[in-house]
DNA sequence: GTATTTAGTTGCATAATGCACATATTGTAT
DNA sequence: ATACAATATGTGCATTATGCAACTAAATAC
């Protein structure tokens, strides 16, 4: 137990935390796990799991193996955003969180909900009313930012999107993660200058033949991720 | 022997390694130190060190410890880049490195080199032509780009300049971080507007009363940082 | 048919940018 | 003293980007 004592000082647990994000047409969401045990029991957190360095090649092989186990999903980005450390942050001790958000497509959110409906559920991503465990209520504001960031900066959130969808569509999912509205015209001129701008080896978008056939207006033109894209930046 | 093995698969190794970085009449320069024992005898490496959680609060806190004892110096800005891990990027076995970078201003520059001269290096961030140890290289890349996106956000790099500075200076700063050279009246114009749209509880630059008495021509007005500056962002 | 709804484009006043040029203030050469 | 070199700092202006509003287009509902 003295050696135990010891290797607790000297070797942190190293975990991770995954914030999974979905647009609908309530906005950004999030995915929560309600815990079952402790610590923590009864709040509310990101899922995660620990790092197991036998199985894992790296960090973010370790937060794909936790989706997956925990969660049944396999998100086609997942991304770093940052650590969070220290020996308060978790009751059992010295730990590192290393955060990862992921982005999940509409279309793949429904599939999800319904596999593990009592242990997970999406919320509102700003504005969830629900209890927070450990330090992942900072941890779901950095993830944000982070994607936020990317967004601004015309890094087009893809991976979010079906794989047929429209600019409006696509605006609205920007629109969610910004927090803002912002305009047609402009939108959609940036899209097409960034498009023209960019040499061959940046993919992007490209038109599909069919037209939305929702059908109470006019129809749209729809749009899919070109093969091999990625959510750059 | 057997404990130890287990051990070694459950807990990886924990390091902080940090990209020093300053700017002088050379461009952009970042502080390398030369290995002087296994593993990668030899090769240079940022400086770096193990996470010790009975001594370190955070990640960052032992990155500034690492600062502290290894180099000598406390710098005024560190923040974290991004996570390296795996079984294979350090071949004492399964390893987490925690990036950060930091910023120290140029006229501290020159006591610290006289310190430690035989142990580390100023060298060009862009173009050392050293061989690196671990995966070195890579973070030092990682470093520079997240420096990069900062100022190119309008994060002025304050943390690098001395107390006193020109306009000038600040922009070749800026420009050393970028790779490219800026436009005098544009850098300005945005500077002005920069701090004009500021709310006041966003601190920036203040005017000083000097002008330089280098001398040999028109002399430039002297800015200071404002006190309690943060490097935004 | 008309009204309604959303898609997609165009026009224009304003603001930002890139670039050239102009002026200012020092030291140095003649 | 005058001219010149060097750097600081500011202006003018053509081009481009942005924000906003109006317009046209294509579907459904009645």
């Amino acid at each position: 137990m003295q050696l135990n004592n010891n290797r607790r000082e000297l070797y942190p647990t190293v975990m991770v935390d995954i914030a999974i994000f979905s647009v609908d047409e309530n906005g950004l969401r999030v995915l929560l796990v309600h815990r079952a045990n402790e610590p923590q029991k009864g709040l509310w957190a990101l899922p995660g799991g620990f790092l197991k360095p036998d199985v894992d090649a790296t960090l973010k092989a370790a937060a794909r193996r936790v989706l997956i186990e925990k969660i049944g999903v396999d998100t086609p980005h997942l991304e770093e955003v940052c650590t969070f450390s220290g020996k308060d942050r978790d009751p059992r001790g010295w730990s590192i969180s290393v955060l990862f958000f992921a982005l999940l497509p509409r279309d793949q959110v429904p599939a999800l909900v319904k596999a593990k409906v009592d242990a997970v559920e999406w919320v509102d991503a700003r504005n969830h009313g629900l209890a927070m465990a450990f330090d992942h209520s900072e941890h779901l504001s950095r993830a944000i930012d982070v994607l936020k960031r990317k967004v601004a900066r015309h890094a087009l959130p893809l991976h979010l999107m079906p794989t047929n969808f429209t600019m409006t569509a696509l605006q609205r999912a920007c629109e969610a993660i910004l927090g803002l509205t912002l305009d047609k015209s402009v939108f959609r001129r940036r899209l097409k200058a960034d498009i023209e701008k960019q040499p061959p080896e940046i993919p992007d978008l490209v038109e599909v033949v069919g037209a939305t056939e929702t059908g109470h207006q006019r129809p749209a033109q729809l749009y899919t991720a070109r093969e091999g894209f990625v959510f750059l930046e």
